[in-house]
DNA sequence: TTGTAAGCGTTATCAT
DNA sequence: ATGATAACGCTTACAA
């Protein structure tokens, strides 16, 4: 193998290479004439331009943003951290998010996490390795470590989908405390007596529970039996959560609060196969709105957040400390609302 | 502002900035050093790393990737291009995609087509000027100009989601034509006589839906009428669908074949609330079998891709190519499944 | 085992 | 308007 090669070494480029230098060469200009033709073409001469292009062109060159970004010392590049990639919850929001930058001239480099701090502390540390101009990550905690490197990359951090009086830098989000609140509120203000929860394997959730649970009973409601699931948030694990709370966890009737719109599915879909009454006996809430849920039958009172909103805002902060100096606004809490629908 | 600087030029370095000459220096050794002692350990003598690993640690010292890729001629980044990012279908399969290349130190550089082949251009030069080690698209349909940048490249290349007999290099998919098919054949063993389609705006799509009328029609059938949605596969898209094809293109009863299971989830929920009888007066056959198509009501009969294997064997194909030379399958067809349920 | 030197392909700075 | 030259922070020979 080794002795059909013509030469061993000296030759590092595989001859196809085509730098700006090749791009020049044919167009009869140095290097940097053609960097700047690329990066402010108004800094040279029409006919200059002419010839460069028509050399891009014939040559096929695409500018190497690897060699851009050590020499700027700006990679264009922003890091947007969630907890899984295929939640459409996550997803549309880093769709809006990036869409965003992207007009803006950046590239989104994703990584999901999966709820946990460990993953995401080697994820952030891989990611800064790129050298992003900036970093998104959800949520607001982090390990001490991640916290560290967060702070010593030196570049805008937005932390999303939470809100803090601490934030690393900046966080756009709501309250997932006042949220649980919120349903505790909307399930006594509709009569609902005993409760139940349904809640996936996420802390944001686990806050969400336990703040709906500590408000419904202090609003004179009974909380009969919490169901927390192993896996990731399905429909599959929703059925399975209703059939623990009733034939294990002496859940009869009331209302169930579930941290997300797929788990209330689920518990929807195995009440009905027992032929339990939706809202009568049993009444359900979810979490996320997403598409499906107003098209249930019946369709799911759930939790609205505007992800569009949160991934802008998101864009935003990023995009404010870009060119403006100390943000303005470095705690935005969004909100949320209840949609009242004919679950419960 | 200017004249606040203690010196406008000369120091570029913000002072904060810590390189492997900064980790060397403490630990008394050089940069390169530094750099064996990350990349290959064992070239290192034990104290020498000990006291590297230590600087490291004091300083907070994050490699430089920009740099190493810039000087290695390898970016460690893998570009996978789909049309939609918040479509489970396509993330999931980008989840097990991304999550073998990652233990193999790679990492992906994702972005959305939004299945318009201009776009897709676009996304590809962006992707490229980020020196890619491999590229992986969706679909076997590029722009010529597209086609010409894959092939300059020079780094594998992988198109899924389709099979062909001249992929630009690898493909990694199933024959959508005989999909649609076989879902005709399937549709008329099963007795359906009349049928109706129900597409996204979707090249593969579309294939599937004129393969499908086109055997359901040999076979004896009567095609009765189709509906192209202009916008993304939704639920409401499906309702609207299915009324349109009842109330304005005289379709009465009979089978219809959508091209993703949210279409035939909205198509199912507008024939509930038109207590239209499914399967006996419509039948419904999705595409995708997403996690919510088993436990709809009735279940949805639909067409299985297997996602995870699609991943594995893309990456796999890239994979090969990066140790190996010649790819010994270029050309991988996993083909597909029609999974009956209740809705027919 | 460690160090020196030469790139990698750009951008920034300073001249012309 | 254009060019020469020095970074940018690494990896890859090659030498010691």
């Amino acid at each position: 193998m080794g002795e059909l090669k013509p030469h061993q070494h000296g030759t590092r480029r595989p001859a196809g290479r085509v730098t700006m230098e090749t791009v020049g060469r044919i167009a009869g200009v140095s290097q940097v004439t053609v960097s700047r033709a690329l990066s402010d073409p108004s800094k040279v001469s029409g006919e200059t331009l002419r010839r460069i292009n028509e050399a891009i062109e014939q040559t096929g060159f695409v500018p190497n943003a690897i060699a851009g970004a050590l020499a700027s010392q700006r990679s264009r590049l922003i890091t947007a951290l969630v907890p899984s990639i295929t939640n459409v919850v996550y997803s549309s929001f880093v769709k809006t998010f990036g869409d965003r930058l992207r007009d803006a001239g950046y590239q989104i480099l994703l990584s999901e996490t999966g709820f946990d701090l460990k993953q995401e502390e080697k994820v952030i540390e891989t990611h800064l390795s790129r050298r992003p101009d900036a970093i998104m990550l959800t949520g607001i905690r982090h390990t001490a470590r991640a916290r560290r490197m967060l702070l010593g990359a030196d570049i805008p951090v937005v932390e999303v989908w939470d809100v803090t009086d601490t934030p690393i830098e900046m966080c756009v989000g709501f309250s997932h405390a006042e949220a649980g609140r919120a349903v505790a509120d909307f399930a006594r203000q509709n009569g609902f007596e005993r409760a139940g929860t349904v809640t996936a394997n996420d802390e944001r959730a686990h806050r969400r529970r336990d703040a709906f649970a500590k408000r419904f009973t202090e609003l004179g409601g009974q909380q009969i039996a919490e169901h927390n699931c192993a896996g990731p948030a399905s429909i599959a694990a929703g059925r399975d959560a209703l059939s623990v709370l009733l034939d294990e966890k002496g859940f009869g009737t009331g209302v169930i609060f579930c941290s997300s719109d797929a788990l209330a599915q689920g518990v929807m879909i195995e009440a009905q196969k027992r032929a339990i009454s939706i809202p009568r006996d049993l009444a359900i809430i979810g979490f996320g709105d997403q598409e499906f849920a107003a098209h249930l039958e019946p369709a799911l009172t759930t939790v609205h957040v505007d992800r569009d909103q949160l991934g802008q805002r998101a864009a935003d902060a990023i995009l404010g400390r870009f060119d403006g100096g100390a943000p303005t606004e470095n705690i935005v809490d969004i909100g949320f609302e209840i949609v009242a629908r004919m679950s419960t």
